[in-house]
DNA sequence: CAACAAAAACCTGTATGATAGGTTTGGGTA
DNA sequence: TACCCAAACCTATCATACAGGTTTTTGTTG
């Protein structure tokens, strides 16, 4: 019936073409995050498709974290956001495509790496937080369940405080599989004492990153991962 | 009017919690990639909301790429592909979330990473094509855009050989900001010499692949990324 | 009976129009 | 001036329709 959009990027399809019209709207105007976007009728009018279409294209973006859409109000450009991705590395892990361990290597590479950067360039409330993660750990000894959470929450913390947001990106991306396989490793940690030895690896890095040690952070962010696969691998997870 | 879909998952609204629906429904069956889904209507049936909600839904899942679409044909399982993420990127870096060098110093810490796996893990196959892809941009000294896809192909075939797809996936991330960074990096270095002891550099780090020597292969790929990161400052790039 | 081709059944892509309910905004009133 | 409300606007969802692709069924023929 009609069709004008050009079929510069997107994909085939005016979903696919209406999407390319979209981020590149984006870039031409250097929208930032939190700008508003035109309404759906908006782009629907200047684009000559039909408003299903350019919902589509908007439920695609928001998919993909470049918008964000809320009822009633105009969409807005999106803020970078550490659980965008973990719904494909899930979907990976389920799908037998990607397994735990290959997690593991990933996580050690990169926070090996947060781990050097946050003790270069944490602020001083971002130490706090980390230690105080690292704390509610111990804390929360015999509540698991809260152990865990604080535990993810510590990861993604010394992420954010390494100051580059991909880093926090791609921790962030690990936190659901992270969630799935974290009682059984605790578990297979054989006693008390090791498990005790693991709560201190968690204080002592919290510690060498307060203090500016970016050597000994991620030495002993290394030894975590060292023993956290140790521990799965006891488990009987591959 | 009607609304049996539970709100388990996938956030609030129709649209996310039949999204929770179907990624329920792939896990629950076990399925792989290429596998089939039932069709939208069956879907539309099934949860008690209209087509355009299973639409948009699905949409969704093909933008983080769980599944795939094609007209006519019913929807699949989708295979983890290297290409997924770069819009991601590129979004980050045009909203100026993220710099140049933050990609630099992600891409040094993943890639010295991969260099090493690579050259433990790598097939004869795999070290052929990566020293062929060297060999390449040797070739086509002359002509710096075929240089530059044979470099984007070089270090994503290096993330493959690692055989860790996670790897593939977070190199390929960067693909699209490559290409719009790398002739700057090229036409920074500052003389021939320079720009030959570049491609030197690709040439002993596909022969250390292929030799099965993880530490030249990751002190290589390091000595790379500290060039290109003094060719991107020397260029004026943050 | 097997091979094959036409047709029926099914599927996705897109458009249109309608209703419900949340948000913004500009007046008008106190 | 401060505040409240109605109009205007926006997104969420539904129902329906039709134009192409694709798969399956079926009927025919060798």
């Amino acid at each position: 019936m009609q069709q004008t959009v050009d079929n510069a990027k997107g994909g085939a399809g005016l979903v696919g073409s209406t999407i390319g019209a979209i981020t590149a709207h984006i870039r031409e105007n250097e929208l930032s995050p939190g700008d508003r976007l035109p309404s759906e009728s908006v782009f629907s009018r200047e684009l000559s498709v039909s408003r299903t279409v350019v919902r589509e294209a908007f439920r695609s973006l928001a998919a993909m974290r470049l918008i964000e859409v809320r009822t009633g109000k105009r969409a807005i450009v999106a803020r970078l956001d550490h659980t965008t991705l973990s719904p494909l590395i899930e979907h990976g892990v389920h799908t037998e495509q990607i397994s735990i361990l290959q997690v593991y290597d990933v996580r050690r590479t990169i926070e090996t790496r947060t781990a050097s950067l946050a003790a270069l360039h944490r602020t001083s409330a971002q130490a706090k937080e980390i230690r105080d993660l690292a704390k509610s750990m111990q804390d929360s000894f015999e509540a698991p369940e809260e152990m865990m959470e604080a535990d993810v929450a510590f990861h993604l913390a010394i992420a954010r405080a390494s100051r580059n947001p991909i880093y926090a990106l791609i921790v962030g991306a690990f936190e659901g599989v992270t969630r799935q396989t974290w009682p059984v490793g605790w578990r297979s940690r054989s006693d008390v004492a090791e498990q005790k030895a693991m709560l201190d690896i968690h204080t002592d890095l919290a510690a060498a990153i307060a203090d500016g040690n970016p050597e000994r952070a991620s030495e002993l962010m290394a030894l975590h991962f060292d023993a956290s696969v140790r521990a799965l691998l006891a488990a009987g997870i591959s």
